[in-house]
DNA sequence: TATGAATGAGCCTTCATTCAT
DNA sequence: TATGAATGAAGGCTCATTCAT
């Protein structure tokens, strides 16, 4: 028997090249033979490590989950001072990671198609779901730190503003990937600034 | 031959069985002889209207950008005063075509999936380009109007604001989609307050 | 919808077919392509009337214990006098069917063949045990007859012999499947007038 | 390069184990990593043994003939005195020796269905051939012995009988496996009696 | 024109066999 | 020698499309 470490490292080469195929042909438009050929292996091989191709593309759902967590996370742990810089950095590193994985960004639209398939809703909704949650707790903090470090104003909503943000991001990001000219951290700037300055201006409008 | 006017009819209805079922199941799991099910007609008379699955899934797309089209300029038709209300009224009006055809938002998502399809891509893309260039220079021109009236801070880029905001009003709807209890137009409504007192935050810190 | 009853007629064609295959090649040997080729239908057309292989062996088994039972009964049911007479002449009629569908005795090897495989052990098993239940009730019904009419001795077991005499005709019917030089119905005239001899044989001893 | 005895043992320890697992789940439903595991072997090693899992059926195969035959003798050979119990016993033997095997019996199934997929056909139909000839024959030998001594009448065919009396047991055997509750030596014995009177019988109708 | 029965290309998956260790 | 990971040929089944009625 092989080490354990070696099969997790093959899995992770065989999930890596599901998900650039899957990124670029879609899950139906994948063929088997495809991923197996883009890791270098066997079709029969993959199946010694994934039962289907369906669980091929769960793993990959997760795999790319956890992808995105960790870049998101380590952009909000390293930020600074005020919750207005923490929020635009939180949202350029998000872009960040979007336009490095640029080519991998058409695996959410087939996360986001795979979860209209009635067979396999559940598992990929309930993980979207915690995910795009924690990911909107993260801002709602990141909210309410400025209201209470009396950044922003008070009359705001911090869970609905930050699905908002949430979406705004996610939608620059798909943009990105769908026109490589576009380029999203320069729009998620642009409009930072504003949306923060409207952040800020209920106490510039009490100053007045 | 049927009257030209009888045969627009029936693709018609066919167009809209289709929507349905796609919007449902998603093109993969959509069979043929669901459509035709839904429409309720026979498996082949479908292929006297459309050459093939993918021909409808085209018609479905024109279709819908139409129908999405029409609802927002009648938003915009009936918007009244300011650019800040015009803006806010543009957003809400596409929230509420969204939460109106909420079981067609899935369609959305097909469209973008099948954009990756390789096969396809060019036919699908270019019509998106053009849908959303129209969109964002709508909104793109209320900004700018704004900023003529005074309304808005002149600091800002209407085209990459535009774009960001459309994008936000999409992902607003994809999350309404995703999770039925969320409410976009109530957070839309949220986040233009304060999207648009950083619009015209500019203004009052030069009157400051 | 065609009618009824020419779906009913190709359903029967296609049984008919895989049954020729299947006792020629096996189950496991038989490609559904063969069937369809045997049929000279089209590979998907057969699933049309059939949801898969397996399905089709059980039709091809239903037909073929229809078809036994048949013959058996028409056999028995125009019999004659005496048990001893309807005894052997029963055992001849169901050699003489399995002569004249010595092809397709292969059949009842893959019948048992597949009642080992665990998956459909159940259903098969079943049918079988009915079906040769049927039989040796019959069987044993003649034999109680002729003790009834004093042709037989009295100190038998009519079942026991029964069960016995149906696998003595399975096996000749078997090894006339397997050597076609065999002559079953010989070997079973000879085979009954000692049988039947021994079963009259305690009268006789009686008499002495 | 290790003795000769010590890889004969494991090859027997294969076929053993090959032989419960073909027995229990048909050859077709049975992987070669099934055996290996059985065996307490790996997948490869088999391989040094056997060349293909069909060799190992032929292997499987002969060394059942053997068994069998082996059985068979021993009771032959530890028969007494007339012609008339030498018979019953063999039977008895026989069945014996299939109840003893119950759980292996389904190998015969496989063989017989074996020798219908006409790759392998030749091969086995010639041993079966063989091996039955020679059972054949030794009943046969044994009905002649009772009409030399003057036990049984002389007006019957001595290898058809056999050959019918030889089916029969097989068809005991059969059922046997096929109904656990079936008791084969039972029937076997309560046969035997009527058979053996009815070879008896022509001496008495002389006598009369 | 309308139908749905017929079709077969295409694809996922299995598993006997090989081979590097 | 022993192993089990790797392999790919093979085959069951699906489903978009065609076509006879």
């Amino acid at each position: 028997m092989v080490s354990e470490r070696r099969r997790q490292e093959k899995k992770d080469r065989i999930i890596r090249a599901a998900a650039r195929v899957f990124a670029l042909k879609g899950y139906a438009g994948t063929l088997v033979a495809d991923i197996a050929a883009e890791a270098g292996i066997g079709k029969g091989t993959l199946y010694q490590y994934f039962s289907s191709k369906e669980d091929l593309l769960f793993a990959v759902f997760y795999w790319y989950m956890d992808k995105i967590g960790a870049s998101t996370m380590v952009g909000v742990s390293t930020l600074t001072q005020t919750a207005s810089d923490k929020l635009t950095a939180l949202g350029n590193a998000v872009l960040q990671a979007c336009v490095e994985m640029a080519e991998m960004y058409g695996l959410v639209i087939e996360f986001w198609a795979a979860s209209t398939s009635s067979k396999i809703e559940g598992r990929f909704k309930e993980v979207f779901r915690q995910g795009y949650g924690q990911y909107r707790e993260l801002v709602a903090a990141l909210i309410t730190e400025g209201i209470e470090r009396n950044e922003f104003r008070k009359d705001v909503d911090p869970h609905l503003l930050a699905a908002t943000l949430v979406g705004t991001w996610d939608a620059l990001g798909l943009q990105a990937w769908f026109d490589r000219d576009f380029a999203p951290i320069e729009a998620n700037e642009s409009f930072m600034a504003v949306f923060i300055a409207g952040l800020k201006s209920d106490r510039c409008h009490q100053s007045v």
